[in-house]
DNA sequence: CAGCTGCTTGGCTATATTGCCAAGTATGCA
DNA sequence: TGCATACTTGGCAATATAGCCAAGCAGCTG
């Protein structure tokens, strides 16, 4: 593994990494439909603001979302879309996911 | 956040945990050009086979490749390929996020 | 200016992740 | 059977992450 190709990955893994928590997910996912401010996220997710906020703050730092004050709130609202069509691979991750286990298991009864 | 929105977030985010590392996804990179055991990916990453191992466990655990033990050696192979595609989506972000900052410190300026 | 609301940051504890070494298991071969 | 190779697992220390509370800051509003 060569250094640019490290970098390479260490920056893809950082995304994904930021991607990787459910309250953030969640976040992205309303985020897909309308901007949010911090207060109307925080109620969605259950969290204390502040912990909500460091969430958002991550998002941020990963590039995946931008925030834009106005007044007493602060908005915040996707900045790369296309994140989300990936979840229909993540979807077919997780719904063929029993099947293998299944398989697997015949493996091991043969 | 309903208790059954909860469990997809969470699903979902599982997913993506097992992807968000760099070795992992050097694993997940030459899985797409081809199978390939233990050793070959040791070499790859350069870490320890233990190391490499326990990375394997979680790919696999999360569903992302398949093993396959043949005499000595243990093969893994991807088990879903599409999961690839999601990072021209991620170099999106990547490749526009030094502009954004770029437009972040001009607001600042103003 | 005082006080309120919305948000961020610091600090802390609890928990999870990473990576190495050492030890264990399974297969192949002499 | 004994030894080598390929791999996994346990255990440990270092580091990172998550979430709460408390404190701070900024912008409204009286």
């Amino acid at each position: 593994m060569d250094e640019k190709q490290k970098k390479r990955l260490d920056a893809r893994a950082k995304v994904l990494k930021a991607m990787a928590h459910p309250s953030r997910l969640l976040v992205l996912e309303e985020l897909e439909k309308q901007e949010r401010c911090v207060c109307e996220l925080t109620e969605m997710i259950g969290a204390d603001m502040s912990t909500v906020s460091k969430h958002l703050s991550v998002l941020k730092q990963a590039g995946l979302v931008i925030d834009d004050k106005r007044g007493n709130q602060v908005y915040y609202q996707l900045r790369v879309p296309c994140i989300l069509n990936f979840f229909d691979c993540v979807e077919t991750v997780l719904q063929t996911q029993h099947r293998e286990h299944a398989d697997t298991l015949s493996v091991v009864n043969r």
